[in-house]
DNA sequence: CATTATACATGATATCCATCATATATCCAA
DNA sequence: TTGGATATATGATGGATATCATGTATAATG
């Protein structure tokens, strides 16, 4: 059963989006070959005629994902809200790829780890745009500080099983962050409304 | 082959060591039963004689884990100088449980979870007790900031393959942090030179 | 319209893993 | 010292998984 040229070409899209959703809910290890073929609409036999392995399948989905990232906001306090709300708390599949899958790529082999480092230096850069600082070296710095805690929060956020707690980590690391950003100290309402990730 | 009572109890004491260095390193998925009990000088079949299924050494493990906390430095820069070095990045097994394992629990069953919650709550409340602020709501908001700056950190700086840039993120996770701690703020030396978890 | 190339489905295969069954050796109680 | 209890080893078992082989329908090409 042979298809378009231009069905192969959004056959492929639509396999890597299927396992940057996949991946990102449930991680490298239980998402098997056939469920990312069946989330995708087909069968477990065609996988090998767009990857060479499974393996494969995961560094192009993580290059893939480099493609996704949005403009951002002005200001780090409203990335902050956007980022630590409940929303992208619960959207794992639709989320923060490094919240996601950072502690999964470090056991990965060479191509994976030097994908998601491209996302990671994406990251610093955009983040050291908005970031509060005087000089460049200042900002870079707080870039990678606030990534740091926003990425470990929601990680820890997601991990936790006491709901209190989760909105407690998500709120107080918004205010701890926004409350040293002399710019953003206006906010203190309880959490944001958007769940896209936008590092 | 039996074994004296005392053997028992001490090659349980040892099979849930070498699931705690097992699981932090290579996380739950890709570390077999046979694996723990192997690195534990055992063969697979006495297993299901300690344990009753694998997710119940991964509860049992966790539990163990939280034995393991030892007493706080006096302040939080001392603390990110030994967690935010090199040493600790490059010690999974013997590190904190929080940075290796966080994102493995949270898509673990219920008991996993509730066991890494009492983890995380008892390093928020010993970090509180060193956390820079002037009553006990400002000290909780920089635990819970902090903890999530370092561990997000440590996760980061583990997942890069990029030596330079892994550095970066512990060197500036680190001043960024204690500058922001009055108390702390005398340190700017590259990094520290512990590598033993303390949270 | 006929031919060819190929994308995908079906269906192996080989490996790995958690768990269970049973045998054996040896501790412990009498 | 002896007999039973039991910790561990050996060795299934059943299910799952990555990968490979092959057939077939159909798009592409002329």
């Amino acid at each position: 059963m042979r298809v378009s040229r231009k069905q192969v070409e959004e056959n492929k899209r639509t396999i890597l989006e299927a396992a940057g959703r996949l991946f990102r809910e449930r991680g490298f290890e239980s998402v098997t070959v056939t469920d990312v073929m069946k989330a995708a609409g087909l069968t477990h036999g065609g996988f090998y005629g767009y990857f060479t392995s499974k393996e494969d399948l995961i560094a192009q989905t993580l290059a893939a994902l480099q493609g996704e990232t949005e403009p951002l906001s002005v200001d780090l306090s409203s990335v902050a809200r956007r980022y630590l709300s409940p929303e992208h708390r619960d959207d794992y599949g639709h989320g923060c790829p490094l919240a996601a899958l950072a502690s999964d790529v470090s056991r990965q082999p060479g191509a994976a780890r030097s994908e998601m480092t491209g996302v990671l230096k994406r990251q610093f850069v955009r983040f050291g745009k908005i970031a509060p600082g005087s000089d460049d070296e200042q900002r870079r710095r707080a870039a990678i500080g606030s990534s740091a805690a926003m990425i470990g929060a929601l990680i820890l956020a997601r991990m936790t099983d006491d709901p209190d707690l989760s909105a407690e980590i998500l709120d107080e690391t918004r205010a701890w962050l926004t409350d040293r950003d002399p710019k953003g100290s206006a906010s203190h309402s309880p959490s944001g409304k958007n769940a896209r990730a936008e590092g």
